[in-house]
DNA sequence: GGTGAAAACGTTACGAG
DNA sequence: CTCGTAACGTTTTCACC
């Protein structure tokens, strides 16, 4: 694995826990929190960044803000699943500013997605060129969000309670 | 309206269309791609993030790197749509690490799912507590995801073209 | 890992459009 | 009302212990 969980210890824990909600804490902040020096903690902060414990350090826009009103969760199955169909789908979701999220699933679907719009008119203009002009899209079901929620991206760290001794 | 859209311009547009995939740019970098000054850039973040069209700021962990391997899509239906059930099932789920995200949705099912285990152990301890121990759930039925397509919480934000002019 | 100095950054006050 | 410039305070970074 790339990603080699390099052993994150207690204090790495910790600094996850903080900057997965705010990571516009200051270091000093952080510091006073896990009991280490802010120049400490910018260290580990960049090793994680590093090692891609840390993947990315994003803006949370909000949706309505920005004329994005409404979510929806799709379910697609595809007529055939063939490997390069597949992928193209998968391409074609990854391009489409509209999908906010795709999982490819086991089940009985094949992919399920989060999807924002404008409106009603704009999720069907979306339907339409993603699902409709595609003729490997065997059927799709939607739920309309009527309230998110939970919305986050924040793993579980799990801060141990005990320190596995290594003496 | 709280949150008002405070018809964000075009700068502000483009701004959020940098932060939200990186928000640890300098306002210099920033600035230089929507041609204004770091300060005026500064001003704007910090009105946008007052007026919580910047919900907040975080960084996103790998769930690899920390012991989360999996992720599934949960469908849940309960038994009686009462109001006071739905808050309670809703809080479960708030305060509850392993549900990354919750959507209250229209259709088949009440709600809709992502949660992140360890392994198929730690997905199956979750059922049991969150749905097994809940008389209110009628049923759920899980997708496993084989592979995240996309994962984000990005917001088309859609730059346009023309400025509607109010004049 | 801690400390402190230096560099980079964000913040604010000001004058101008 | 918002810009840009420039001074100011804060935060991060780095060399050293």
């Amino acid at each position: 694995m790339t990603v080699s969980s390099h052993t994150l210890d207690n204090f790495d824990r910790k600094i996850l826990d903080i900057v997965q909600v705010a990571n516009r804490t200051t270091s000093e902040e952080i510091a006073e929190q896990v009991a280490l020096s802010p120049a400490a903690v910018q260290r580990r902060l960049k090793r994680m960044r590093e090692q891609q414990v840390i993947l990315s350090d994003v803006s949370v826009v909000n949706p309505k803000a920005v004329g994005r009103g409404m979510t929806f969760v799709v379910q697609v199955s595809l007529e055939r699943e063939r490997a390069d169909l597949i992928d193209t789908f998968k391409d074609g979701m990854r391009n489409n500013p509209a999908v906010q999220q795709c999982y490819y699933v086991t089940g009985n679907s094949d992919f399920i997605l989060i999807v924002t719009a404008a409106d009603m008119d704009d999720y069907e203009r979306f339907t339409r060129t993603a699902f409709f002009e595609n003729s490997n899209v065997r059927s799709f079901q939607t739920n309309v969000v009527m309230a998110p929620v939970k919305v986050s991206l924040c793993i579980p760290v799990g801060t141990e309670t005990a320190d596995p001794d290594p003496a």
